[in-house]
DNA sequence: CCCGGGAAGATTGGATACATAATTGGCTGA
DNA sequence: TCAGCCAATTATGTATCCAATCTTCCCGGG
């Protein structure tokens, strides 16, 4: 429902054989819009979040594909998605399955997300808006007096993420979103383990990180943050038997 | 063609619905095997590294598929898999093109190498052996000798990414080795202007990154790794012509 | 002369069907 | 009793066909 290619759709390219291209960078990983295959992908992105599925389970096609009441094609393309984003993996002529991690490469997106994510905060920082911040001192308060694993395991997400909300989504926020989502049924896991123990640290790590953030403190809030992911990685490390199930 | 679940493939899962789990991740966002798709995939891929797509230009599956002699459907996957790495951009019922960066998205993939890759050959140093240095010794000649632009952009990229070959393949590896590959294009126009005003600046940071390397000294190699990295992002800044190609 | 609207053509998304490779279970033999 | 091999079954990979959507070109109006 457009003209030539200038209008809808920025820069042509330069042979004439081109025609359009896609608006500003989705950076979706995939399709945007709504085929079937997104709503596949949505629905079992979210199944393997919520731990409906667990990590080393075998998806079948089939499977699927009756459930929501497609053909495979779609299916397909909804595995291809969430391999691409690291929830499942795929092997030719085998099948998939949920992506299981062993302690050293849950150890190495630790590692990453200490070095990014200290990055992503300070971009967002400057553009966060009060509001935000106000809700972040919501989700702190929830944290602490969470009652179960579940409760405290969605404040925790919400909290971080929105942390970052000031940054335009990217590359960035795109692969450290994605390293919450291979991590999420080992953190669910570790916070199980963890709660039982107190988990005072973390929530004046979360207070400490909110004041740095309300006084946009770019330098100081790197800095707590790093210390908080760290430590949860040397926790995790104490940890390995969450690996071995 | 092998027994049940325990020897070929490590951890059976705790369902007995389950089967087996493939082994140590491949992490190859996709399939590995000798498939058409993944066959489709890596000359889209090289075609896209080599220049002979440019950014912008639409891809359409049916002329692939006839240039690969498959159908339409391994073509589909193969594009899937390169929208997983970054390499083109796909929307709904519209199609498919090489993914065009902007100058901003380039320069946050520079800022996230700048906290990455230091990280990555830190951790590669350990294990990096003799003769890759003696490779990355040469390469830097290469460099320094090279001729053309294209011969330049072979020996830059081998000798960094063979500086960290010491790291297992993991997550960061894949995620480096993704930016390198969406951002080709743009570090060969740059190169090209680069070349122009001469590039002893780039030739010294080399060196000096090497002499960091065989000394295994992981604290200087990162601070000159990012000085390369951040030094060239503030030259790209000086040319966005570039993206407005 | 430029902009908006509509119809024909082209292209992608999905369903069904078939070929191929892997898994699973049983069978034979030691 | 158990290891190893073989065949039936299952699941994945691909091809072909049809429907839905978008692109493109042409036309009319301002």
């Amino acid at each position: 429902m457009s003209h030539p290619s200038e209008t809808s759709r920025p820069s042509a390219a330069s042979h004439p054989s081109e025609t359009s291209h896609p608006s500003a960078a989705s950076h979706d990983a995939g399709y945007r819009g709504c085929v079937a295959s997104h709503r596949i992908a949505g629905s079992l992105r979210a199944a393997i979040l919520d731990g409906s599925y667990r990590p080393g389970e075998r998806i079948r096609q089939e499977d699927i594909a009756a459930r929501s009441g497609a053909s495979r094609i779609p299916v397909r393309e909804a595995l291809r998605m969430l391999a691409a984003e690291g929830l499942v993996t795929l092997v030719a002529n085998s099948g998939a399955w949920v992506t299981r991690l062993t302690l050293a490469e849950c150890v190495e997106t630790y590692l990453i997300r200490e070095r990014l994510e200290p990055l992503l905060l300070r971009t967002s920082l400057r553009h966060l808006e009060d509001a935000t911040i106000g809700r972040l001192a919501a989700l702190a308060g929830e944290m602490e007096a969470a009652a179960g694993v579940d409760a405290f395991m969605r404040a925790d997400r919400e909290f971080h993420l929105s942390s970052y909300e000031g940054a335009r989504p990217g590359e960035m926020w795109q692969i450290i979103g994605r390293m919450w989502n291979t991590t999420q049924h080992y953190r669910r896991e570790f916070t199980r383990l963890a709660a039982a123990s107190g988990m005072t640290v973390t929530h004046l790590e979360h207070r400490l990180l909110l004041d740095c953030i309300r006084r946009r403190d770019a330098d100081d809030a790197e800095r707590i943050l790093v210390t908080h992911i760290r430590r949860t990685r040397l926790e995790l490390q104490k940890h390995p038997e969450i690996f071995s199930a």
